[in-house]
DNA sequence: AATGAATGAGATTTCATTCAT
DNA sequence: CATGAATGAAATCTCATTCAT
């Protein structure tokens, strides 16, 4: 349906622009910030410029988000190729620097019910691309596992994950290295790894 | 510092209603609707009133903070006095009603400072207080365990509840049932249960 | 018309301290922030608590413009009754901190007509005053002039020495030392002063 | 570094009709009554057309003074290009209509620093190109003067007029004709005029 | 492809004033 | 004497959106 909306080429420099100021905006001021006046501003155009290339803020907002999403994309299967998977999702989990874009998409997302239905159908592909790569890592191990499961423990790496950049983003460090350690000996345990990383 | 500001009797059955109607529409529709206006109509009252009882947008999301963390405090305290203790914390921590003012007002919290401080100090000692009460439960089991610590778990397992709630309001259910029976599992093999409560 | 309205003592040392109040805020601020509340605050006081001494602004304006009236009377007689009535007279005039709130004042009479009547009417009793001390002194003298009369050198005085200050508080200099050294010279003329007062 | 924020042309009619607005409730109202729903009302716009070209009350207030600032020079200019400059300049001091703006532009300087700054800085270029000019009709003869200069004549002749236009606004009248006449035969005496213009 | 102009709605806040106690 | 509660008006500013060019 937001198809027949878009103007101006899909490739354009400027559209590109106003998306990154966008994104600026979103990670520093909050969404409640990403008006279209305060995104021209920041991306030094006009403000009708902005709404020639988005009409609604809407679309600007769902544009953002799927550029976010395709980043992630990559961010996620780069780590899945790597030759530790388990790990290298870990480490994306907690990357914070990604995380604070998601976060704050995240709430815009509880506002928005064009904004939640896209991370809706993105998370679940995630989750389940995800599972896969557990799957073929773990598949074996986790068959002798009485209750874990490939989906559950991706969502138990992206709960513990998700706290930890967001707390961290609070100023809230309480257990924070304990439950790190504890994943990264979890995992460890799991892959069969007799020797397991150091903690860094 | 704040106190001088405040007008009207800290009891005042209209001050009560204020924060009430702040509280709804900081649940239904996020953080970014809680405008004085919004507040007003909602507890049928006239804007200026709401500027009487709170002078400032802030005085007023400090105010509903404040009231939401005495709630969280009673209800921690309820759960810490159970007679098992470790569950009805998860129970608590999966609550997806507490956790929608809570989860709203930590996006807040991104962006007032003011209400980040609160935040922060209130997360710090309701983990300690969880802390307390997991040494006092699991106390000697934990030394026992080579990585896991009384912070480690209270953060892992706010991590994990708070994925579940996230994620649920947002549609998304992978391998969310089974995270859960997990959780349980591992808290019933940790407090040497040997009879877990079946899955519900 | 306005006697009706007073409430609360003449005396009380409360009502003192809101024209006190007022009077600050007055010089520091500007007449545009001389409102009830803020007169409150300043004070101390509750905002209702100044409305029943003073039931409208224009009252407490008032008051506070008489407050000021009967001090600039008593500083005029004060420098009257000099051994050197001119001098002192022009000392007066020059005296920046009595006329900032006098200039204050005067901004507040272009805007409410109470305060326009009660400033003219004292400042034509200022005049007259002025124009009997300086007849007292300089009549002989001035009686030999072509053109100069009492009144004309009691506005002539005024004029110069409010340019004075109130470019003295933009900031601006340029011409002051010279002007204020003409003064000088000229009332040591106008006295028959043959030893004038050195430039201080 | 306040031109950055400009929007609208500067040549635009409506931002010159918004001007003039601001201008007329100035002088009839004075500066506290320039607010931008009553600027707007007056020129029967909107009041957000008024923040359109003007986003903040201070951007309107600076075009006004600006505005206000080059007719000045105009007059002035005008007034130093006539035969005899120095009666024009005293005209031009005491010509009402034109010192009604200047003097509610002097007050609102006391409150608004960008306002002050820019009162300041032309009413010193309007100072030394008087002196100029006064140099140029008068150097010899004042030159004679024991203590009357160039600079000092202006700010006398400021204030003086000042005062006629001020308290003729207030309704104040003693000493007025007296002065005015006593500054016309100074003047006379100064450029040497044998036969000065009789009272008009 | 871009922009200036315009507008209605709403947000935050301050204010003077009234009233009942 | 004093105060808490309430209210309508207004001020400043931001916003999304539309339209004509």
């Amino acid at each position: 349906m937001a198809v027949a909306r878009r103007i101006g080429t899909e490739s354009s420099a400027t559209r590109a622009q106003i998306i990154a100021a966008a994104e600026a905006i979103f990670i520093e001021e909050g969404y409640g910030a990403a008006s279209t006046r305060r995104v021209a501003a920041r991306a030094g155009l006009k403000p009708s410029l902005v709404h020639y290339y988005f009409p609604t803020t809407e679309d600007l907002l769902l544009a953002m988000s799927r550029k976010g999403q395709a980043e992630s994309d990559e961010w996620l299967e780069r780590a899945l190729a790597a030759p530790d998977p388990l790990t290298a999702l870990w480490q994306l989990m907690v990357d914070s620097s990604r995380n604070a874009l998601a976060l704050e998409t995240m709430a815009l997302a509880n506002h928005r019910e064009a904004i939640r239905a896209e991370i809706s159908a993105h998370s679940h592909r995630m989750r389940a691309r995800q599972v896969e790569a557990i799957e073929r890592v773990l598949g074996e191990r986790l068959r002798l596992d009485p209750v874990l499961t490939a989906p559950g423990l991706s969502l138990i790496l992206a709960g513990i994950g998700r706290a930890l950049v967001m707390e961290g983003g609070l100023g809230i460090t309480i257990g924070h290295e304990d439950a790190a350690r504890w994943v990264r000996h979890w995992l460890g345990q799991l892959t069969g790894d007799s020797d397991p990383a150091p903690d860094a």
